[in-house]
DNA sequence: TTGTCTATTGATAAATTGTCAATAGACAAA
DNA sequence: TTTGTCTATTGACAATTTATCAATAGACAA
């Protein structure tokens, strides 16, 4: 047939609740913190805090890491001993593990507002 | 002068990272939970979620109300006996409870993730 | 020489959130 | 009694964030 792996169709779900907004960019600056890496390894690597890679669309790590270059998170350049098709490779900078630190403690405050409500849900438990 | 308290002024400032996404809806359901209330009561009851009330647009809170009730999660009467301009009061129904039953659990999962980001942060501390 | 896999980019639609402006009843002060 | 202020609500629209679809391209295997 034709040269398209037809993909699972990712049919028009509902959007996820309670999910963190923006979630991806503390997740890639944290593996990125282990080491420079491509768009496609990181994109792996995030199974790690839950997502549902297969069901994800790479264009979303991408752009996500091309903004963060906009904003002088990341760096990139282009992978010179790689098989297959060139790619790039991001590395962390001094501004983007700061940015990550601002990113911690945002979530612990958030983790916090969390369980503000999941506690205020069990003691009103009318039924 | 004109007949308007000029407000502060909610300088464009940066949207903060690190909130849930539409959390506002769990915490009107739980403060629903509680009881019937009107918007204006709904508002400065959301200070237990960590919410900045006073920077907070009331509309905001309506908008979302008026939301939950075209989907069946609150009906709206017109409070008999108020002071005052007529005000909404709001009383959860039975849809409500349980889509706040899969927002609690949906907030289980998120808090878990964010744990999960935190752990990997703590343990890559390389500096 | 066609197809498949990895890797990346771009455009656009849809959903969510933020901001501003307007209306309206009650009440207090001038 | 008219002006202003407070509570309460609605509407419109801009900005931001997220989701989806379509396309390109090198390497390699059949």
């Amino acid at each position: 047939m034709h040269g398209r792996c037809h993909k699972p169709r990712r049919s028009r779900r509902a959007r996820r609740r309670g999910a963190v907004r923006m979630f991806l960019q503390p997740c890639l600056l944290t593996l990125l913190r282990r080491g420079p890496a491509h768009g496609y390894s990181l994109l792996s690597g995030l199974t790690d805090f839950g997502f549902e890679v297969e069901r994800m669309d790479p264009s979303v790590v991408y752009r996500m890491l091309r903004e963060m270059e906009s904003q002088g998170l990341v760096v990139s350049s282009w992978d010179a001993d790689s098989l297959g098709p060139q790619r790039r490779v991001y590395r962390l900078t001094a501004a983007g593990e700061e940015t990550l630190r601002d990113w911690i403690a945002d979530l612990r405050r958030t983790r916090a507002e969390i369980d503000a409500l999941l506690q205020a849900y069990e003691q009103t438990t009318t039924n």
